[in-house]
DNA sequence: CGACTGCTTGATGTCTCTCAAGGCTAGTGG
DNA sequence: CCACTAGCCTTGAGAGACATCAAGCAGTCG
């Protein structure tokens, strides 16, 4: 699929795009995790999505990217220059259609996204990020069994937490501390959580 | 176009599709409004998308819908059941580009609606509402002077105006009235909206 | 050791929700 | 024509959740 692309490794908070700039090259998420900011008037950023592997990333087509897009970890992505993307897809019309389903797979969570963002409490939000965090460390390691508890690492700090939901750092921290108590989480490390109860969890995250 | 498609008219309110069926179609809009709902689980509803004409709806692939489909206004959609819809992509690739172009520009709009619901007060939320709406029916009319007072309609009532903005009808009729007597607005009647100052309106916005 | 960064914890404030009551309008039936 | 009812909107009082402001703590790097 990609060869004629260009690979490019990335490290933990460099910027891929800036928001505003027309980059007029697009690619794919090979390995890693991304996010897409937006910035308020006032200056606060706001995740609006992540990507992850077999995301696409950038515009196929021309215009001024609308989000700036910084690395969450260490990884990887290809990229392509925007012409000869659209030859290849022109060329390609089944790589087109499958382009279009994940665009449109991609509104969809986007869309339910909101749902989490503007109807739900931190503690729900925490409780769902957390739960979902792990399910997608899950399936990379499939280490943990089913029913007990399950250890993982956030792939990044507080800041981007309350960022991607929505909060403040201290709202995280204090509702961490909360399910800590709880007994419901383990905090091993300062990025490592343990979900002890994960039934528990998800009833919090209803 | 949609020669191959069926007309179906719609009134406002009327459900074109639920949450969680697969509908098997897809379609255009043609004329009118709708709208997309998702429902958490305490039972509120909450806006996550609005279609206006030419928007794609529903999904051209098998899988259910994520969100229910219902209707703001009268209108017209032109709907294709899903495998006629597929065969007249294969065979017309142009067409499949612009829809993967309009999913990617709606894609780019959702997002940037979140910003909207996370990082704005009440206040800002509807002066900026109040300012989209009044420039969508300025562009279907075209009447109003650029720096007069401009009237216009509400499309719907506080309670999806509330749905839309993630907040309460209470706050909703709050903040309209606190404009109203700040003399930023006017309220003639009770779903009609004319803007006296929308520098003043765009200064709240931000 | 001291500066720095990221996390936690506390005190206080404010915005919005919730609950509750009252008003306006429209439609209905006597 | 006038109660009467039903919806929708407004308005108020109170509470709760989260933000903000402000320290304090624990690692890390020079």
């Amino acid at each position: 699929l990609g060869s004629l692309g260009r690979r490019r490794h990335f490290q933990p908070d460099e910027i891929i795009f800036w928001e505003g700039e027309d980059p007029a090259i697009c690619g794919n998420v090979i390995k890693g995790a991304l996010r897409l900011t937006a910035v308020t008037g006032e200056g606060r950023e706001q995740n609006v999505g992540a990507l992850y592997p077999a995301d696409f990333i950038g515009r196929p087509y021309p215009g001024n990217a609308a989000f700036t897009v910084t690395a969450m970890t260490a990884g990887e992505i290809c990229l392509f220059s925007r012409t000869s993307f659209e030859n290849f897809l022109s060329s390609n019309p089944k790589m087109e259609r499958r382009l279009l389903m994940q665009t449109l797979a991609t509104l969809d969570s986007t869309r339910r996204g909101i749902l989490t963002l503007t109807r739900r409490t931190a503690a729900q939000k925490l409780a769902g990020f957390l739960i979902e965090i792990a399910a997608r460390d899950e399936t990379a390691c499939a280490t943990a069994g089913r029913c007990g508890p399950v250890t993982f690492d956030l792939p990044f700090g507080r800041r981007q937490v309350a960022d991607v939901l929505g909060l403040t750092i201290e709202t995280v921290s204090r509702q961490l501390t909360k399910l800590k108590s709880a007994g419901i989480i383990a905090l091993p490390g300062i990025r490592t959580v343990t979900i002890r109860q994960k039934s528990a969890l998800q009833a919090i995250a209803d």
